[in-house]
RNA sequence: GCUCGGGUGGUGGAAUGGUAGACACGCCAGACUUAGGAUCUGGUGCCGCAAGGCAUGAGGGUUCGAGUCCCUCCUCGAGCACCA
């Protein structure tokens, strides 16, 4: 079953081996079996026009080593591939050519399938997924309509990112410092009716669920960071005289002795009420200029402190003192309670607001004794206290409290501990606890998305049908009536009954948003108004009687939908039933191993988890709370420039043309030799040259020049049987440990020495395997000409003697005051006394000593003799 | 600014506190060749004829011994960026 020819062709080997891999479907796997499961992940690519990127194979270059050393060790191993085709390039694509975006769509899938397949992967690929595929995204409709009946799906007029630009809506997380974070075009704020999927409700769980899953650290921080949890305490300010209260949330309660001013939000529903006649001209002034910014603007002259005096005073509900008001864009209305007790001597922020302003300082938190160590700079301090304590402020870490009346000499935590007693004992305030994380803005005003399966009915239908308890969506409705108002019509939402889905995107003679904020789909008319029975969910073009007039949702869900559950699909992505077949989940439960890139750590690996943790809560998956356990970025290939790779700077390294050039094997060999897996590397097209060689060698090693198989004739070899055992561990170890590079450079020098003094048959077959999961074509390649039975993946993985790495003498290193100055050969089983005499011996040693008074003797069994002298 | 993670030959990179520079690229010399951008052999951190000395961003410290641990600083990268 090979090709018979004398050089390494990998042009010929490698085709012939993927259609044999395909055509036997050597790495399918079975939902069911009694060998271990193992389930290899990779993020599954956007499948863009510009086909595969030089970075794409690294990461599945990797979890395929990954996979074809798990089939090795008898593992029924898991190792899919999908198309996460929703998006926008696709939809400007066809807004361009006024062509359907599937067509092209499905031009850029075959394209990248081909691709990926010319790498010879094991991949199973019976179970390929396509997000934008009706089967697949009926899917994510209906997990959109339990979360709306969950009541985690909900509109709002909401002031939300809008790029004109995109014409379309972005979530938080795809704004990045004022501008999107797909094409970098500037972004505005605007209120439009938005879907909101309720993620804040999971923030604890997505908080806790962190803790035991093996995760990058920066990942994992990134995603405590976006979640932004903390503590604190929300006060009471009496406004004097005898105004309602300002609520402010505070996490430093212990410095409210220190409050010298409180600053409202510009948007603050009190800064009318608090500012006195004389001011209100200003404030008004201050609050226009406020609106005008974009929030761009606003964090950008972020640099210098803005803000009025409105007039206005409260109370500081511990101490009683008249604290002035003020209002200024450095408090934002979107956090905590739009307003803030400012204790210049204990923040930054408003310590520089106070300075601009000339309000007081007052310190009420003072350096604990036990952080006041190193002497001489205290010294220094002391000399000149008065003026260091100024410089000092202001000074944010804990303390003890001073100038806090009964609570003085307290430590910070427990200061924030009787206060918000205090408070709570009074009434004029209360623990709370708050978080960065916004609800997730589900909706787009775009084509090229799952249209959202929502249909909207007058206000008198919808409490007539729960009235008379008779519709089909009785228990598929949220307590709370999801509505909005509209020209003085309120409108409510109710779900596509499950039978019409997929709810499939309309054809429209335009894939463009008007201008105006409305979706593409809006231009359906005949699929946008419509007439619903309530009590089956059919619907109509055409009124009838028993049907009412009802609008769909025109909206598509944002692009990180389908990818939020796709490795759910992978366990049985033909399951008609639902989204996964219970019997398949049970099976693989979660991925074992999870790669992508960096990039997605707070979007994509966020939103999945929420959708997961809230699947499991509703029972509809049972296996697994968390949905990635072991999670891997690989890093970034840049360019041999060592910029990142672009088209406009002409450093693009074409996969298809290297493999033609050097085949896929050399290609995998040479991403994963480049360094470690997950730092950033320069491509260096010289580099490859160096694993091209190596395979060659390989090949020279096993085929004569005739184009025969060796006869293997060596005799077996000691070195050469250890350096295979010394190899055997460290390939192992290594692939473990991911450290592909290494286990590499083991096999290089395996190969050197084994093609100096040639080697046996069984030292051949063990070698095929090691290489294997790197290399896999050639290995295939030589083991069919070996006449092993296919395929090499299923062979089992050899494993090392331990008693073969024993060696009968090794090497010791003679030290003085620790630096190299000899070395002897002993016999291993050699004492230290022993070897003091062979080192006692040695002249050159012996001349670093002469004269010289011995102190000590180290000995490192096995290794380094180290005599001290003075 | 804050929080992380890095800085090792000409280059990519190896090194449980124990011989710094594995492996590879490149380069130099040689062999085989009509030829070499194929292959093979040897060499290749820096200074020095050598003995030896100096070397892991800089400077200190701990240690018999530091690329590795600690402190200060410089620098590159990533993330966060008025979140009270």
């Amino acid at each position: 079953m090979t090709i018979n020819y004398k050089n390494y062709d990998f042009q010929k080997i490698e085709p012939f081996w993927q259609k044999k891999w395909l055509e036997e479907k050597t790495f399918r796997a079975e939902n069911e079996g009694s060998n271990e499961k193992y389930y290899v992940l990779d993020m599954f690519p956007y499948p863009s026009g510009a086909g595969l990127h030089i970075g794409h194979p690294e990461g599945y270059t990797a979890s395929d080593i990954l996979a074809r050393y798990k089939w090795a060790n008898g593992f029924n191993v898991l190792h899919p591939m999908g198309w996460d085709a929703f998006g926008l390039p696709a939809e400007q694509h066809a807004i361009a050519t006024g062509q359907h975006p599937s067509i092209n769509t499905e031009n850029n899938i075959h394209r990248f399938r081909q691709q990926i397949q010319s790498f010879g992967f094991a991949i199973d690929w019976g179970r390929e997924v396509d997000t934008t595929n009706p089967h697949y995204y009926r899917w994510t409709q209906w997990i959109f309509l339990q979360l709306f009946k969950h009541g985690l799906a909900y509109v709002g007029d909401k002031p939300v990112w809008w790029c004109p630009e995109l014409r379309s809506v972005l979530a938080n997380e795809e704004v990045i410092n004022g501008r999107s974070e797909r094409g970098d075009f500037p972004v505005e704020r605007k209120n439009l009716r938005q879907w909101v999927l309720r993620i804040t409700e999971y923030a604890d769980k997505l908080l806790q669920g962190l803790e035991d899953i093996d995760w990058p650290d920066s990942t994992k921080r990134q995603q405590i960071a976006w979640i932004g949890r903390s503590e604190g305490l929300e006060l009471d300010f009496e406004i004097i005289p005898n105004g309602p209260k300002i609520s402010v949330y505070t996490t430093r309660s212990d410095t409210v002795f220190g409050v010298t001013f409180l600053v409202l939000a510009p948007e603050h529903e009190f800064v009318e009420r608090v500012t006195t006649p004389g001011n209100r001209e200003k404030i008004q002034e201050y609050i226009n200029n406020a609106k005008k910014k974009s929030d761009l603007e606003r964090t950008d002259l972020a640099k210098e402190k803005s803000g009025v005096f409105t007039g206005g005073f409260a109370k500081n509900p511990f101490n009683g003192e008249s604290i002035p008001i003020w209002i200024a864009d450095y408090v934002l209305i979107s956090y905590g309670m739009g307003a803030i007790m400012a204790v210049p001597a204990h923040d930054e922020r408003d310590f520089e607001f106070a300075q601009k302003f000339n309000i007081p300082v007052k310190q009420v938190i003072i350096a604990s004794e036990t952080q006041s160590q190193g002497s001489i700079l205290a010294t220094e301090e002391s000399q000149n206290s008065e003026s260091k304590t100024q410089e000092s402020l202001p000074f944010c870490a804990d303390g003890i409290l001073v100038n806090s009346g009964e609570f003085n000499g307290l430590a910070t935590e427990e200061a924030k501990k009787q206060m918000a007693q205090r408070a709570e004992q009074l009434g004029f305030g209360k623990r709370a606890v708050k978080y960065k994380l916004r609800d997730w803005l589900f909706s787009r005003q775009r084509y090229w998305g799952e249209p959202i399966p929502i249909l909207w009915i007058e206000r008198s239908h919808y409490d007539r049908a729960l009235a008379e308890k008779k519709a089909y969506f009785l228990d598929k409705i949220p307590a709370r009536v999801v509505s909005y108002k509209k020209d003085g019509v309120e409108w409510c939402a109710i779900p596509v009954s499950e039978e019409q889905l997929p709810l499939k995107l309309p054809e429209t003679d335009t894939y463009l948003p008007s201008d105006d904020g409305e979706s593409p789909l809006a231009w359906a008319k005949q699929w946008l108004n419509i007439f619903v029975n309530l009590l089956t969910g059919e619907i109509s073009t055409e009124p009838q009687t028993g049907f009412i007039p009802a609008v769909r949702e025109t909206n598509t869900m944002p692009q990180w939908a389908g990818s939020c559950w796709y490795y759910l699909r992978y366990m049985s992505p033909d399951c008609e039933k639902s989204l996964v077949d219970h019997q398949a989940e049970t099976y693989w439960r979660s991925p074992d191993f999870y790669i992508g890139g960096a990039e997605h750590a707070v979007l994509h690996l966020l939103y999945a988890r929420f959708w997961h943790l809230f699947l499991y809560d509703v029972g509809i998956i049972s296996a697994v709370r968390e949905p990635f356990r072991k999670l891997f970025h690989q890093g970034i290939i840049l360019g041999s420039d060592g910029n990142k790779m672009s088209k406009s700077r002409g450093n693009v390294v074409n996969p298809d043309e290297v493999i033609r050039q050097y085949g896929a094997d050399s290609l995998r060999l040479y991403e994963m030799f480049l360094g470690p897996l997950d730092a950033m590397k320069p491509w260096s097209t010289q580099g490859i040259e160096g694993v091209y060689r190596f395979l060659k060698k390989v090949w020279a090693l096993y085929v004569d020049g005739d184009g025969e198989v060796k006869e293997f004739l060596a005799e077996d070899d000691m070195a050469i049987d250890r350096l295979l055992h010394e190899t055997i561990k460290k390939v192992t170890e290594d692939i473990e440990a991911l450290q592909f590079n290494t286990a590499i450079a083991q096999m290089m020098i395996f190969i050197n020495a084994a093609q100096k003094v040639g080697i046996s048959r069984q030292v051949a077959i063990v070698f095929l395997q090691l290489l294997a999961p790197f290399a896999p074509h050639i290995a295939e390649e030589l083991w069919a000409r070996l006449k092993e039975p296919f395929s090499i993946s299923k062979a089992k993985w050899p494993t090392y003697d331990a008693l073969k790495l024993v060696t009968d003498q090794v090497k010791i290193v003679l030290q003085v005051n620790g630096k190299v100055r000899d070395e002897i050969l002993v016999d291993s089983d050699a004492t230290q006394e022993i070897i003091e005499k062979i080192a006692w011996q040695q002249s050159r040693f012996l001349t670093f000593l002469s004269g010289k008074r011995i102190a000590r003797k180290i000995y490192i069994p096995g290794k380094i003799l180290n005599v001290v002298v003075d």
